[in-house]
This record gives structure tokens, C-alpha cells and sequence, in this order.
DNA sequence: GATCTTGGTGCAAATGATTCTCATTAAGGA
DNA sequence: TCCTTAATGAGAATCATTTGCACCAAGATC
């Protein structure tokens, strides 16, 4: 039994929802996957265990709420999820020629915003930094080709 | 003429596009809005002077591209946006209970995130800075409540 | 300022991710 | 095992955003 197996077990026990193999399945495909994901890959993944595209979106929300994973990054029209546990907060830098989603460490803005969230009494769900711009190699190709 | 006109005018230019009524109609009303506006709101306040839906949609991502206004928030299905000119950059504080959204300064963050750029040699475009959970009053009531 | 080239526009239809409806099924407590 | 109630699959519905198209208007050129 995995950790984010008994964490989403628990939260929906304490909800009062129930634990149903359909439920389980889009979990496990969600920590399977890797980093982004989004729902249709997702179902790509349980369709042939007769599990509805439905029932994906549905279970994503509660695996938010349960916080197992976290909407990434909206693109091309489409939400993308990550999965949390074990996968400590970080900041998105998006490409936007090249569209690659490179990752960095938090911690050097953790102590900032904690201050900034506690001086207006906010309560902090969930952070998410996403920067746009041009990675390293787009924007050597922007001086070559431009 | 105000310096959001000269902007757009001199990036339309530059693209080989034209500065068309609507584009301007467009324009103004985006700046006229308060913070946050969606792309029906910007309608509602045009739709007198004959400009489509369709063409606030095609507008709306020229403003993006010519740094006068930038994607917000995506909340209730829809993208808000609000504009970036003499609007420093800052922080979202979305209340997930009762959606409002509060604002704080960037600048404790910044140097942060510049040398973090600077690492990965990654030319910054936009930031994005969204931080949900519950806002003072909301996470009061949650005791009083629950 | 007339002409011409090319992009822009309004309108309506299309798209596509996400949500909803509903009849049926299955958790899981008693 | 029974029973209550939530969950599911399938497909229809929704709704923000995009697109195709026939006509229109910037704005460069003469």
C-alpha cells in the first residue's frame, strides 16, 4: 500500500465518499504518469478497465482537494496536473517558443510569502509560480534567426 | 494620446498590423475596466459600437503579446485578465471560499526570482504569482461553521 | 485623394474541454 | 445479507473560445 493510496483513502472517509475501484484506478494512473498530465491521457491510460472519461474528471477535483496533486499549468486549452507527494513545491519556467516547463526550487521564496500571507492573515492552499519567457536555448535562437 | 495607445500603435507597427476602430475600441475599454475583466465583460461595454465578440477574443491576445495586458486569473471556466501597464507587478490572493482576490507587492520576491533567472539563464516574459486558500474573514468563518 | 493590396471584421457555425443527466450499479455500515 | 445512498458509464448538454467566409477598410503608393 502506497502512501498516496492511504492519504486518499482517509480523506474520503472523512468526507463520507466512498472508496470505489474506478476512484482507485485514476489514482494510481495519476502517480503512474509523469510530471503533467491531463485528464484525457489520464484516461488514456484506465479506459480499457471500462472507467468513463466522466469519472476522470470527476475524480480530479478530489484529488486536489485531497491534496494529491495540483493543477500545473493551463495549456493549449487544457488543465495539466502534477502530482504533490513527495514533490515539494517548485516554480514553473514555461518557454513560450519551445513550450518546455522547467522546474526549480521554492525554498528561496518560502520565507517571503509566509511573512507577506501572515502579515494579511491568509491561509495558504496551494502556491503557484509559473514564469513565461524564453528558456536558455530559445533565446540564443532568437539572436540567430530573428 | 495616452502611453497604452502609443504602445499598441508602435507594436501593431512593428508587426506590420493596422490600428483598426475596433482594435482601439478594444483597447480603451480594457483600460477603462477596473483590475480584472473577462472577454464578455469588455464586449458588453463595446457591443454599442458594432465590434464582435469574435474580434475582443482576436484583440485580446495582441494586448497580451504587446505587454499592455496579461492573463490574471483563470476563474469560473473563464480567463481574466487585467492590465500590466503602471500596474507593477504583484501577487494573487484567491480566497477559495468566497473567490475574492487580493493583490501584494512582488518586490520581496523579486531578487529571489531574478537570480534564480539568471542560473538557468532564463529570459523572463511574465510572472505569475497565484496563491489560493482562504482569506482572513473566510478562514474565521470556517471555525464558526464547521 | 484615388487606387490597390492585404489584413481585419462581423456573423454564424464549429470546436472541444468540461459538466450534467439519468438509469443502473456497488460501497460499506447495520 | 440487506439497505441506503453515493458513484458510475454513456451520451447529451454547456459554454468559452476559435474559425470560415464574404465583405470592408487601413494605409502604402502613385
Amino acid at each position: 500500500m502506497q502512501e498516496h493510496e492511504n492519504q486518499f483513502r482517509d480523506f474520503l472517509k472523512q468526507k463520507g465518499l466512498k472508496l470505489t475501484k474506478s476512484r482507485n484506478l485514476v489514482l494510481e494512473a495519476a502517480f503512474k504518469l509523469h510530471e503533467h498530465f491531463d485528464a484525457e491521457t489520464l484516461y488514456s491510460h484506465i479506459r480499457a478497465a471500462n472507467v468513463s472519461l466522466a469519472t476522470v474528471y470527476r475524480t480530479l477535483p478530489l484529488l486536489v482537494e485531497a491534496g494529491l496533486i495540483q493543477l500545473a499549468v493551463r495549456s493549449e486549452g487544457r488543465d495539466r496536473f502534477e502530482h504533490i507527494l513527495g514533490h515539494p513545491k517548485h516554480v514553473h519556467w514555461i518557454c513560450e517558443r519551445c513550450k518546455q516547463v522547467a522546474e526549480t526550487d521554492l525554498s528561496s521564496l518560502q520565507e517571503a510569502l509566509d511573512a507577506e500571507a501572515k502579515s494579511i492573515k491568509f491561509q495558504i492552499g496551494q502556491i503557484t509560480i509559473n514564469i513565461t519567457g524564453l528558456c536558455r536555448n530559445c533565446s540564443i535562437d532568437e539572436y540567430e534567426q530573428d
